[in-house]
DNA sequence: TTGTAAGCGTTATCAT
DNA sequence: ATGATAACGCTTACAA
């Protein structure tokens, strides 16, 4: 068992404790002679520091807790790799949960991150009451939201601009001649589906199209493809010509969904447009169209923007707003050059 | 600040500490009128339980250590999964970290959980020396091996049979009548590497074939991309026209070099096997035959034999293996039956 | 340069 | 049923 404590590495090495800490933590000078039988002392005894002692002293723990919707979605992978390195950088470590959507799990997480005194939290939240964690942050743990703005709350945030990508994927799917599109995601109680389908559906409506709804339960491949089976089961008039997805997940389950149920071509049938373009969208089927959000440098920028507001002594609340991109590939039908149009194409804002 | 103490709670509700240390844990019968006065001081204070000094007073963390080789693969992440799953149900946390197949990142985590003392730790190694890990476990900390054998050491592990599933990629590419197949892969310091390449030459060369080796850095996309554009760029008479990759990741990348760089078809003029069978799998441009492993139930089992482990009294070590499994998709020729042959199917073992 | 000693916030063992 | 109180292993003034 790691029983060594500093006590017994004092008596072995014939010093005290406080010498011990100091060649621990190289915090105080201390003769070679003595460092050395310390740390020989050290070595034989095969001690280790004690972190809860540590921390319960200096009062810190050095580490930062983050929660996600999904530890298994790509795009959270991103995010938390990018946490992890700027957490590194900083000699942090990072705690990680996985609220899975789930109210209940996310406060399980937030509660142990707090009984850990993390120096910083960064969630990504689930419900759509923010309360809890304005007063978690209002109690001195510095809260950032992840993917997630912090409108009307006394929170930082750092987030991309959904509605953007939504007006993106709708503008391009329109551009290419679609008609029909229909939107799948869910829960519509996530921010980032709600926004999404906003902006695509204000673009729908300004050329006169309805952007019928297919909620689902999750963000996931299985979700999609259970969307796609009730899809390609429609009668041929009731049948979109076009999908744009929540996420690039749901779209790949969508598209397997399309070309294993269905005679239907990709994207002469059906359009596809995902959200997130992840590192697998590149290698569908039919590589698939989507709307790139910079997952990685989310999770670096939230890291780094947390650690600036805890050194300085101000309350200020930073949010920082990134521009997601479009990408296009095979599963969306080139942009329609129509004579009597200009055959631009597809613009932002 | 949370710098709310039980002493604090105590005071404001009248009691002492242990009262109050009593009705957070429910460890002791209280009356319930003082009950209702400390949790309300608990509500007003906003008193949040100090995991350090609760941890140091134990003397245990209620968490074990999981160290993977990359959070980042979609098979890890799955790992990471389940055991975070049998976690949860036996009431820990698990700790994550991402050692990037870097022997230095690794012990940096294993020293970190070290310190935390956690109950124990789940580590896929990076290197081939396991003494260090031997030693943890021999102070008392439970290791467990994941994806990794045991092999010469005091340790218990849980893995996946490698060089049968290595056996299984060729036998199944020599059946479909390929006749120049390579491996890609690396560092084939890896076991989990070398194994599957193991097996793949032993079927390979049972058939007179040899099995030529593109050895890479990394187990990534990326790098299965630069592997297929060194391949598709070779003449057609020193092409291959199978390749067995040491993983998923590596035959995505690699089949977007081909189809991106070259008018080559899959599998028609290159065959291609990947390993783990990852969900993306399914939804490759051309859905990919791969080696399928169960990573979640590797994860859970990991935790679930550790915990077993731990609370038996003797000092036996276990060692689970589990069987891969071919899933046969179009990245693959069919299999030949050729009738002066037999037309047998392949066959395991 | 090194030793001494007072806590940090809990839990657990006694008494009461 | 509740209260005192002694650890747990460490950091950090302050003394020597």
């Amino acid at each position: 068992m790691a029983k060594v404590s500093m006590r017994e590495v004092a008596e072995r090495a014939g010093v005290s404790v406080g010498t011990v800490s100091h060649v621990v933590n190289g915090s105080s000078k201390v003769a070679e002679a003595t460092a050395q039988k310390v740390n020989e002392a050290i070595d034989e005894l095969g001690f280790v520091r004690n972190a809860a002692a540590r921390q319960l002293r200096s009062g810190h723990s050095s580490s930062l807790g983050l929660v996600v919707l999904d530890s298994a979605n790509p795009f959270f992978a991103s995010v938390a790799h990018g946490a992890g390195h700027a957490c590194d950088e900083a000699g942090l470590s990072l705690l990680i949960g996985d609220s899975g959507t789930d109210e209940k799990r996310e406060s399980k997480y937030l509660e142990l991150f707090a009984e850990h005194r993390v120096n910083g939290l960064l969630v990504t939240p689930t419900g759509a009451d923010l309360s809890e964690l304005e007063s978690i942050a209002a109690r001195g743990t510095p809260v950032m939201l992840v993917d997630r703005a912090s409108t009307g709350y006394a929170l930082s945030s750092v987030t991309v601009d959904n509605v953007a990508g939504g007006r993106m994927a709708l503008d391009h799917i329109i551009a290419g001649g679609c008609a029909s599109p229909v939107f799948i995601g869910g829960p519509r109680s996530l921010p980032q589906v709600a926004d999404r389908l906003a902006g695509a559906r204000e673009r729908a409506e300004a050329s006169g199209l309805t952007l019928p709804v297919y909620e689902t339960e999750q963000l996931t491949i299985l979700a999609g493809r259970d969307v796609g089976r009730t899809i390609v089961g429609l009668p041929e008039d009731q049948r979109p010509d076009a999908v744009f997805c929540a996420n690039d997940l749901l779209a790949v389950g969508f598209m397997q969904a399309v070309l294993m149920f269905s005679d239907l071509r990709v994207p002469a049938d059906i359009a596809i447009v995902g959200y997130d373009d992840i590192d697998y969208a590149f290698s569908t089927i039919v590589p698939l169209t989507s709307v790139r959000q910079p997952a990685e440098l989310l999770g670096r920028t939230a890291v780094e923007t947390l650690l600036q507001e805890n050194a300085s002594t101000s309350d200020v609340h930073h949010d920082r707003e990134f521009t997601p991109e479009l990408v296009v590939r095979e599963s969306t039908r080139p942009v329609r050059t129509d004579p009597a149009n200009g055959s631009a194409p597809p613009v932002d804002e």
